[in-house]
DNA sequence: TACTATCCGGAACATCGTTCCGCTTTGTCA
DNA sequence: TGACAAAGCGGAACGATGTTCCGGATAGTA
C-alpha cells in the first residue's frame, strides 16, 4: 500500500502537509460514505465529500482497494488478531473458530456491499480480495489446523476454500429475509459431520 | 416478460415478421456472447452481434434479467421440472434434494458469472433474482419439506435462505482453487447435523 | 398501390472510472 | 525574507457503458 511503513502506521515522512491533510480527509470521506453509499459509491462523491479534485484520490489511493483497505486496516487487523487469541483462551480450537468467524462475519456484514466487493473479479477490487487472503488467510488456516489436530472437525476442507464461501455466504446480508450466520453456523456443523460421501 | 403468452411458449400473434425475426436474432446472439463474455457483456456487443441497434434490444428486453431469463428458460424450466422427477424416483427425499441441488449448481457455475448476477442487487438484475426465485424456490421447498417429513435432515432451514445461500456460493466458480460444491457438500452435511446449537 | 401502425437504428444523454496537464502550494536554501 | 524547484492539486477530458428518444423505414392491410 501506498505510504506506509513497515509497521503499518502511515508514515509523516516526506509527505508535504497538504498531502497529509487530504490523505487524512480522504480516509475521513470515505469512511462515511461507505457507510451511507456502501464501498462501491463513485469516486467522485467522496472526492467532493473530502473537498479535493478526483485526481488527488487517485494519487493517494491507486486502486479502490488501497481506498477500502486503508479505511478499514484497524478492524481487519483486530480481525487477524483475534485468531490466536481466541485459540489461546479455549481448549477447543473448533469454538475458537467458530467465534472468529462471527467476528469475520460482523465486519462483513456491517459494511455495505464490502462481501460484495471481496469477491467481485473487476479490476479495482482484485486487490482488495488479495489482502483480505494474506491478512486473513493464515489465521484461518491456523484455527482449521488446530481443530483438525484435536480432532473436533474433519480433515479435508481448505482454508481459502472456507474463507471465500463464508465471504461469498456474506453478499447481501441486507435482506431480511436473508441471513448469512444461518448458513454459516450449518457450514460448520458440517465440518463436524463424521466423514464425506 | 415480453411478448409471452400463459403457456411460457414466445407467442407469435400480433406481432410484426420483422420483430420476430430480431427477437431470435437477439436472443441467438445474445446465448453466444454470454458464453463468450459472461451474462454481463455490454448490451452494444449483443446488438451487434445480433445486427441491430440498442434501441431494439430494449425494445424487446427491457432489462437485463429479461433477456437472460429467455435465453435460459428452458434450462431454468428442466431444473425445476427435475425436482418432482427426482423426488418420485427414489425412497430417500434428501437423495433427490442433492441430486437437484447437483443440477441447479451445475447450470449455474456453467455460465460465466450467472451467479453474480443473480445476487446482484444493481437494477437491470433484481428481476432476474426474482425470476429465479418465482420458479424454482418452490421446488427447493419441496424437497426439502420432504426430506425433513422423512426425518433426514433437521427442520429449521428456510428454502429461501438454502437457494440463495447456494447461489451465493456459486460465486467465483471460475477460480480453479474454489470449488463451490465442496462447500454445498460441506452445506448439506449440515443439514444432517442433529440438532442447531 | 397507398396508408398507417409498428418497429428499427443509432445518435444523444447521463454516469462512472481513469488519465493528464497547467496551475498552485509547500518547503528550502541562499 | 524572497525566490525557486519539487510536489501536489483540481478538474477538464476521454472512453466505456446503460438508457432514452425520435426521425425514418417497413410490414401488413385496405
Amino acid at each position: 500500500m501506498s505510504s506506509e511503513s513497515p509497521t503499518g502506521k502511515v508514515s509523516a515522512r516526506s509527505k508535504r502537509a497538504d498531502a497529509l491533510r487530504n490523505q487524512q480527509a480522504l480516509l475521513a470521506a470515505a469512511a462515511e460514505v461507505f457507510v451511507a453509499s456502501g464501498v462501491d459509491a463513485p469516486i467522485r462523491q467522496i472526492a467532493a465529500r473530502a473537498g479535493v479534485g478526483t485526481g488527488t484520490i487517485y494519487r493517494h489511493f491507486p486502486t479502490r482497494a488501497d481506498l477500502i483497505t486503508a479505511v478499514y486496516r484497524h478492524q481487519i487487523e483486530e480481525c487477524a488478531e483475534a485468531g490466536p487469541e481466541l485459540l489461546a483462551g479455549t481448549d477447543s480450537p473448533f469454538a475458537a473458530l467458530r467465534q472468529w468467524i462471527d467476528l469475520f462475519v460482523d465486519f462483513l456484514v456491517t459494511k455495505h456491499g464490502l462481501a460484495d466487493a471481496m469477491q467481485s473479479d473487476s479490476s479495482g477490487f482484485a486487490a482488495l480480495h488479495g489482502y483480505f487472503l494474506d491478512r486473513l488467510l493464515p489465521v484461518c488456516a491456523q484455527l482449521l489446523d488446530a481443530s483438525v489436530a484435536a480432532g473436533e472437525i474433519r480433515a479435508d476442507t481448505r482454508p481459502y476454500e472456507l474463507m471465500r464461501g463464508i465471504g461469498n455466504l456474506c453478499i447481501g446480508g441486507g435482506d431480511p429475509q436473508y441471513d448469512p450466520r444461518r448458513l454459516i453456523e450449518l457450514l460448520l456443523d458440517g465440518l463436524q459431520h463424521p466423514r464425506p460421501a
